[in-house]
DNA sequence: TACATAAGCGCTACATCATAACACCCATAC
DNA sequence: GTATGGGTGTTATGATGTAGCGCTTATGTA
């Protein structure tokens, strides 16, 4: 369950099974799932890859939605905010967390010639990284982790 | 050595020494340390912190040296492409490499308040993630591991 | 020397990604 | 019923990054 992205599964069940979880969340803790939020979270699983805002626009644009920048980056403020989605900083582009509600580091294999994402439970941070900061009183926050590569399509194309 | 950046230092000769190594290893590599490029790794090498590309073509243009985005991008991808600096994706900016020539896997911790960067060293990716990519046949060539938070300086600012 | 080749540079123009700021709507609570 | 705050729709603009062309310079080759 990990690692979807790379895998054929049975993605509409998978898509409603998380927008239900996305809305029994946002009921157990004061969070308006409001249209444009949960249609953002819909667009991004359904893709179940990275997707830039412009893309999601994009879809937006065609549902006869407002389309507007700061629509699509205002959604994803607050999916990304409360744990339904991940920015990858490296793509400048957004997936829908594989495992929302459990805390975890995210960590993403980005595949450099589909722009798949697959992602992978961290549980902690590191130790060696744990370690620095300590010895520098930093104090973390977030930790993200970011692997580029070739996932198992699209390796042997390479070769 | 791994976590200059929020101490103090001689910095001046942190900066020639760290030119003189990159001009070695560009000589010994057949890579040519051009003055731009090394001027942007000067500039890197004193700031000590992520600076914007644009923040450098501003530095480069007091110099009077051309000033156009490519020059300082192309500057840029032959720093980060041979270990003389990284990129941070989360801040879409740049720093010299504090350990260049080791094998490492870059780890970053990022000030949110002041943006000062230190760079810790982690050996290799964590286990978990090797075994997820393993289990779903991804390469991975590349990771990169960005932390944020607050800064021994910047904490107690903040309480 | 003469020439071919490749790498780097300078530049224009443009593409892409992201946000500031303001007016408006509407649910909620006092 | 009205003040407050969160969310929306919009315009405009800022910030980041790249394609591509022509010129120069270094290097290899004969």
């Amino acid at each position: 369950m990990a690692t979807v992205a790379f895998d054929t599964h049975d993605h509409a069940s998978c898509i409603s099974t998380a927008l239900s979880r996305a809305e029994a969340h946002c009921d157990q803790n004061g969070l308006k799932l409001t249209p444009a939020r949960r249609r953002v979270l819909e667009i991004l699983l359904h893709e179940h890859r990275a997707v830039g805002a412009y893309d999601i626009l994009e879809v937006l644009r065609q549902d006869g939605l407002a389309a507007q920048p700061p629509v699509a980056y205002r959604a994803l403020d607050f999916l990304v905010k409360h744990g339904f989605a991940h920015k990858i900083e490296r793509l400048s582009a957004f997936v829908a967390c594989a495992h929302p509600g459990e805390k975890h580091v995210p960590a993403f294999l980005i595949c450099e010639t589909c722009d798949h994402v697959a992602e992978a439970t961290v549980e902690v941070a590191p130790k060696s990284l744990c370690d620095t900061a300590k010895a520098i009183g930093f104090e973390i926050n977030r930790t993200v982790l970011e692997a580029t590569g070739l996932c198992a399509k699209c390796a042997p194309a390479k070769s």
